[in-house]
DNA sequence: AAGTATCA
DNA sequence: CATC
């Protein structure tokens, strides 16, 4: 278990994490995924489409309809969500400490102009499993709220190869996306941001 | 409200 | 940036 580089209202930011071949190598290990699982943009349940495209691996994918947010076992294209790749689970276990495997790897892809409004993580069952957040590709603008809906909040830029951590107390916090810096990196080559996150679910 | 528009 |  690495020491945080920085601590930003109880979440850990491990900035650099991951160093750019890593970074290659994760992103070679994400696009037979994506093959199999096709990114798609799902809508929430006020009939609004969200901007971040989205796909998962592992044992349940996030998923939004009309019905609401939730966890699916399968991909809308009726098959299940692929294995999460080894390189993801090896950051997990090696920056939470936990042997418990995620049973969600959620994909989400910000092409230029997508945001991700605040929002709480809490779909899950247990709460006391921690979030892992991996960052690769163009530089997004994090912002980190508070517990309660509201209040003052904090932003940091995350950059390609930043891992950042939501657990303890920080597990319920707020957070979103304000904005995507364009062409800021060249590890993706049609540009913009993946993020990963990891959750244990059941 | 994992959204958007509007306001100061 | 706060409020809805």
């Amino acid at each position: 278990m690495p020491a945080p580089t920085l601590r930003l209202r109880g979440f850990d930011i491990h900035k650099q994490y991951l160093d750019p071949a890593a970074q290659k190598a994760l992103i070679d290990a994400l696009r037979p995924v994506l093959k199999a699982a096709p990114l798609f943009s799902p809508t929430t349940r006020f009939g609004k489409q969200m901007s971040v495209r989205m796909t998962s691996a592992g044992k349940y994918g996030w998923y939004s309809d009309a019905r609401g947010y939730r966890y699916e076992s399968h991909h809308p294209n009726g098959q299940p969500w692929p294995a999460i790749p080894d390189p993801v689970l090896a950051i997990w276990h090696d920056v939470t400490g936990h042997d418990r495997t995620p049973d969600c790897c959620l994909i989400n892809y910000y092409g230029d102009g997508a945001r991700m409004g605040m929002h709480q993580d809490r779909d899950e069952a247990d709460f006391t499993w921690p979030v892992l957040s991996v960052s690769l590709g163009d530089d997004g603008l994090f912002r980190i709220g508070n517990e309660e809906r509201g209040g003052k909040t904090e932003s940091i830029w995350l950059e390609s190869g930043d891992v950042v951590l939501m657990g303890g107390a920080a597990r319920l916090i707020h957070h979103g996306v304000d904005r995507i810096r364009a062409g800021s990196s060249r590890l993706l080559p049609k540009g913009g941001r993946i993020n990963l996150t990891c959750r244990v679910v059941d």
